[in-house]
DNA sequence: TGACGCATGTAATCCGTTACATGATTAT
DNA sequence: ATAATCATGTAACGGATTACATGCGTCA
């Protein structure tokens, strides 16, 4: 009868939070500006989506307050329960794989560029993957090479990975550009002036 | 006064649809077949984001009506002025870049995962990249090689390099893991049981 | 004493998803 | 007939961003 009763399909901040917290105990201030450091390039969370959420994982028990210090300083800590909703995340299925990626989006409408111009979109692409790349690059050379910190270092990875992998695609597509206004096949639509 | 004035900042929906009605007219249910045949990638959409969004687009001057086909099909196609709009956004900075990426928040929390677990998670990811990756390496068998439709080779290129990227990086990953539970470095932790 | 950083929250709004709702045409 | 597909919409809800709002502690 009701397909999706009651619980989110989504909910990642909520799984971010706790495993956050298992690593070990930290208020909201804390968690909004290690979310701003580590995790913004994979999932950008602000203080106003924190906060709330805090709230919430305390009324279900999955986190717990531990001490309080100075200018209201509320410092939370997991619960039992709230690692184990963290490790039923990563074991259950499939995380959603959805992209929502504006870039890929205007390379696909290029074409509706003069050359030029679509030249100047994907070297204007090149250079800014190139600064993200050498940044993470100099990031990964302090990185620890143990520990359970160690698994920031496989997602900082998979960040030099893609970073790389956007600027030789760049390149790659400065090359094809000749093609694009080339014959006159499917889809048509009026050249760019 | 007003950072934020009554316009949006996103938006990117109106552009995409103004970019493919820019190729050729067609109604709002081609529209969310094409949406979800060659954008769902990059931009996913359904139909009732995009019944409404046709109807504001036309309200605004950026698209206009041009028949109407048997069941009430409405056909639309651009305006210059709306043609203009997705140049401007072609052209105007820099996309957001913004990635939300549930996996790469799920590897960041794979040490609180028993290394066996661990390890399946990072050969489930790489199986689902490998099919994902021999899925666009058929789509760019039959994609035309020149003309505007070319412009959707550039986009699916950056899929099948993302793809074999993520499935190098997950074969990788399965490598590190041994280091994950290696010294008791930074961040701490309990470790998983 | 005044600026800055720490610290926590709420409100308004927007975007996107899921579900609800309806009707016309075509193929079997 | 009736099922599938074409075709267009609206409503409810939830997540995320932006802006609003407040107060404590420290240091120059």
């Amino acid at each position: 009868m009701y397909p999706c009763v009651g619980q989110n399909r989504h909910m990642a901040l909520r799984q971010a939070l706790l495993g956050l917290l298992a690593g070990r105990p930290m208020s909201g201030y804390e968690l909004t500006k290690v979310f701003d450091r580590s995790l913004r390039e994979a999932w950008p969370a602000s203080h106003s989506q924190i906060y709330p959420e805090l709230a919430r994982l305390q009324r279900e028990g999955l986190i717990e307050r531990t001490e309080t210090g100075p200018r209201g300083r509320k410092t939370y800590a997991t619960t039992p329960a709230g690692v184990e909703e963290v490790r039923r995340w990563l074991r259950t299925g499939e995380p959603d794989r959805a992209l929502r990626n504006e870039a890929a989006l205007q390379a696909f409408f290029l074409w509706l560029l003069p050359a030029e111009e679509a030249r100047a979109w994907l070297r204007r692409e090149a250079a800014h993957h190139r600064g993200k790349l050498a940044e993470y690059e100099r990031q990964a050379e302090v990185a620890p090479t143990s520990g359970p910190a160690r698994a920031s270092r496989l997602v900082l990875e998979w960040g030099i990975r893609y970073e790389r992998m956007l600027v030789e695609w760049a390149e790659w597509a400065e090359g094809e550009l000749p093609s694009l206004r080339g014959g006159a096949s499917a889809g048509a639509g009026r050249p760019p002036p």
